[in-house]
RNA sequence: GGGAGUUUAGCUCAGCUGGGAGAGCAUCUGCCUUACAAGCAGGAGGUCAUAGGUUCGAGCCCUAUAACUCCCACCA
């Protein structure tokens, strides 16, 4: 082991072995129980961020800890093709070159995207690697795959056939920019501001006019009715007659619709079925003519007359102007309201009638409501159920196509002959009606999360009944961020059991999202955002890691910044020194025998005890912050502190025999801490135990730490403590420097004199000398005094003691005794807390007074 | 418009089925004590957002209020 923590020097060495060793590697065993998990995967379109350390690293954490307890324990990499963002970031790539998609056809289009799949898939993989993350990279799969193609298509046929996809045509959020149809959550709406434009709309036979508000002047060409609501007095009589479409000569007919909302602009609404979701909805309710004005580019089509080719933003001012001059303009307020933007490329999105492939999802989603109504499947925090349950009970048909290039191409052929839709597991080479053998493929393709949608049984072999398949699902939990509860975690639910029969994951833990110190969300284009790689460079990943799981809440954001990683990396610093201690003072020991236990180690194996069961009893709850804590608060403050300081009077002294018992208890202690810090911080601690004097083949391996039920507590090792700091706190009152030593003088409280004690004592108070006396007569000179539970304790400091300073320091010791004596008597006179509260607080309230009490009688004889 | 979350020390956050307000960082004081100055020892710092209520007892439970954050929803 090197001699300063350079985490460099090892990290990568230590995880090639792991790799080179299998041991992330598994198999079904059924002579073992079974742990798995399959890796939410990232997108193949760029770099692994901050946020695929966090989650990862909660995995890992989970993961590791449970193959150390003996499950067979597999967890699956890999990553996801991502269709419409690597789409987007290969036309890009092409413009740089001059080029379109077209350009190069669809063939050579796909070509390059496999480049890119392996070229990032491979990134990402070393990526995790380095961060030290333990799963099957065997098994790693992608959702382009073939295996997982055939899933996809398996699936895609299974829904077909039982009649849940169907092809209809719907109004969808259309990308003009990126040329396709986006889904309703990658469509976001923001807030603009904008103008409501009053446009007269005169009646065809000369008698007056409709004056309606709109935000959108430049769909007035498809414009097809005119609605108010039937309510309303203004226009009742009216309903039913031609309207004079403005601009053009068309007609059309003034309607009467719920929709419309009195108090609404004017009440009138002009309705344009082709580009509007609610305005074809109404369309398909009074037979309304459906005429496109803006077509797939954005543009205005031929219906807008003068103004066709124009785009439908910078049309707008135009059509302004001429509807001004035409006299139809009645006048233009400003208004806010949301505007639906491409989450791609931010380009205002259109909704589009068109043809789309859909899921019905009536009956899929009411089994993945019940799952987790009934508590088969868990979300932690339960919270996050919510999001989950008003999602499905308000779900819309999925609609599964998208007008892309790249991912999987939807499985449907139709004959060109005779028109058959044709949808098989494999190509067909010609139609089963006519026999014909000009057949073509629908050129769409589907919606990435159809393949995600499969991932827990996807990647363990389906559509295939494998091995794999049939022992590690159901998946035993699944960690993701709360942002793809709806449309990732959702869908996985009700495909498992649509496809499985079975859910696919009993618990659903939900992890926040990593943003800057600010709270503002990370992002490329804020360049706020940390770069995992180069943090592990600087810091290594243990320090990242560390950092992460420290301080972090299941379910809320993480605020991040770099200070944080850096005070990880101290941390493992002292854990590097401590255990560097450790190793060279138990060079020698060739078995640990915990026998002959002193005081001391009988305290510091309660407490270890404490924290392993504690600890497990965290992570059982997913709660790795708190686990991490625990094991953190009891390394430093009672295993260095306390028992490493101890330990180097009895190292270092002449009783062979106490000597190998501290030894040992170092070992044990410091063994048992680095396989529960493992988990976390996986490179430190497997090249500490490696340098053990006693140790296996790998940490990694080793049987992880259960709590007993046999260990004792030193009964006074806590008074030590207590007795110790009132002897610190004495001298810093009398500013008394550490490099001063001052002999200490005790007189025990009982009769036993704890010489065995008196050693430790004596290092820990700074002292010259301890000496233990009968009476306080046997004192010479001034001193300063503290009265403990185990004894009084008695500084000599002669010139420095201030009578007046001493006797403020007693009295205010009296005092904050005689408020704790006050509390528990005013607890205990009263006879519901006596009757109501539980016995142990009862008693241990009474033990307390008493004690206090004690304290007191001695303290108040100073004065 | 609907829903969720947050509000505790200067900062970041813990705080279990209600039972004496905690940690880390920052700050102040002292110390190079043979694992660690990236350290050690000691201290200071809080009306637990506000107002009510339930209770013997509330940071925790209930009801309002305020501020901030996020999600969902078709308002022309």
């Amino acid at each position: 082991m090197d001699n300063i923590y350079e985490p460099s020097n090892f990290e990568s060495k230590i995880y090639e072995t792991w790799l080179e060793n299998k041991y992330f590697s598994s198999k079904p065993d059924h002579s073992k129980p079974k742990f798995s998990i399959v890796m939410p995967p990232p997108n193949v379109t760029g770099k692994a961020h901050v946020g695929h350390a966090l989650n990862n690293t909660i995995q890992d954490a989970i993961v590791r800890r449970k193959r150390m307890q003996g499950f067979e324990t597999l967890w699956v990499p890999g990553t996801d093709h991502a269709a419409i963002a690597t789409e987007e970031v290969l036309v890009k790539a092409l413009k740089k070159e001059g080029l379109t998609k077209e350009d190069i056809g669809r063939e050579a289009f796909i070509k390059r995207g496999e480049k890119w799949y392996a070229d990032y898939g491979d990134l990402i993989k070393f990526q995790l690697q380095k961060l030290g993350i333990s799963p099957d990279w065997d098994r790693t799969a992608f959702t382009m795959d073939s295996n997982l193609c055939s899933a996809v298509r398996h699936a895609f046929v299974e829904y077909y056939k039982k009649g849940y996809i169907y092809r209809g045509k719907r109004s969808v959020n259309y990308c003009p920019s990126c040329k396709t149809t986006i889904s309703d959550n990658e469509n976001v709406y923001i807030d603009q501001n904008t103008f409501l434009w009053h446009i007269r709309y005169p009646f065809a036979d000369g008698s007056g006019e409709v004056v309606i508000a709109t935000t959108r002047p430049e769909t007035l060409f498809g414009d097809t009715a005119v609605a108010v609501n039937p309510k309303d007095e203004r226009y009742k009589n009216f309903i039913g007659k031609d309207l004079i479409l403005p601009l053009t000569n068309r007609k059309i007919k003034l309607i009467a619709d719920d929709y419309s909302e009195m108090e609404f602009g004017t009440g009138a609404v002009k309705i344009t079925p082709a580009h509007d979701p609610n305005d074809y909805e109404i369309g398909l309710r009074h037979n309304l003519d459906v005429i496109v004005c803006i077509d797939d580019e954005g543009k205005l089509t031929e219906v807008a007359g003068k103004f066709k080719g124009m785009d439908r933003i910078q049309a707008r001012s135009v059509i302004e102007d001429e509807l001004r001059k035409q006299g139809y303009l009645v006048k233009v307020e400003k208004y806010k309201n949301k505007v639906g933007t491409c989450e791609r490329c931010g380009s205002m999105t259109e909704p589009k009638i068109s043809t789309q492939w859909f899921v019905k999802m009536e009956e899929l989603a009411k089994p993945a409501i019940e799952a987790v109504k009934n508590g088969e499947v868990k979300f932690i925090p339960k919270r996050f159920e919510k999001q989950y349950l008003n999602w499905l009970a308000n779900i819309k048909d999925w609609c599964i196509s998208r007008q892309i290039w790249l991912g999987h191409r939807i499985p449907v052929f139709y004959c060109d002959d005779c028109g058959e839709q044709i949808v098989e597991e494999e190509d067909p080479s010609f139609c089963p009606v006519c026999g014909s053998k000009n057949l073509h493929q629908d050129t769409d393709v589907l919606d990435t999360w159809f393949s995600s949608a499969l991932w827990p049984f996807s990647t363990l072999g389906y559509p295939k009944q494998t091995e794999e398949l049939k022992y590690y699902y159901p998946t035993d939990v699944l960690v993701t961020g709360y942002d793809i509860i709806t449309f990732w975690v959702s869908k996985m639910v009700f495909s498992g059991l649509e496809f499985m029969k079975k859910i696919p994951f009993k618990d659903v833990l939900i992890n926040g999202i990593v943003r800057d110190a600010k709270g503002i969300k990370m992002s490329k284009h804020l360049g706020n955002g940390i770069d995992p790689i180069e943090m592990i460079k600087k810091y290594g990943a243990d320090a990242l890691r560390l950092s992460l799981i420290n301080g972090m809440s299941m379910g809320s954001d993480l605020k991040y910044s770099e200070d944080r990683i850096k005070e990880a990396k101290i941390f493992i610093n002292k854990v590097f020194n401590a255990s560097k201690f450790v190793i060279s003072v138990t060079q020698n020991l060739d078995e640990i025998i915990l026998e002959n236990l002193t005081e001391k180690d009988k305290w510091i194996l309660f407490n270890l005890n404490k924290t392993v069961k504690e600890f497990n009893k965290a992570m059982d709850k997913y709660n790795l912050s708190g686990a991490l804590t625990l094991l953190m608060d009891f390394f430093v403050s009672k295993f260095c502190d306390w028992y490493i300081e101890l330990s180097k009077i009895d190292l270092y002294g002449n009783n062979e025999i106490i000597k190998i018992t501290t030894q040992s208890v170092l070992l044990k202690v410091l063994t048992d801490c680095l396989k529960l810090f493992h988990i976390f911080i996986p490179f430190i601690t497997e090249e500490i135990y490696l340098s053990l004097p006693l140790h296996a083949k790998t940490i990694m391996l080793t049987k992880f730490p259960e709590a007993e039920n046999k260990t004792q507590n030193s009964k006074i090792f806590d008074s030590i403590v207590k007795l110790v700091k009132a002897i610190r706190s004495l001298r810093t009152d009398y500013k008394v420097p550490d490099n001063k030593r001052t002999n200490i003088y005790i007189n025990f409280a009982d009769n036993k004199k704890y010489f065995d004690l008196l050693a430790g004592i004596n290092k820990l108070g700074f002292g010259k000398e301890t000496i233990v006396i009968n009476s306080e007569e046997e004192l010479k000179g001034k001193f300063a005094k503290a009265i403990s539970e185990l004894g009084t304790v008695y500084l000599p400091l002669n010139e420095l003691i201030d009578e007046s300073k001493e006797k403020e320091r007693k009295e205010k010791e009296i005092q904050s005794l005689l408020y704790e004596i006050q509390r528990s008597e005013k607890m205990l006179s009263n006879s519901k807390f006596v009757e109501k509260a539980p016995k142990e607080l009862v008693e241990s309230e009474k033990v307390k007074l008493e004690k206090n009490r004690t304290l007191y009688n001695l303290l108040i004889k100073e004065i």
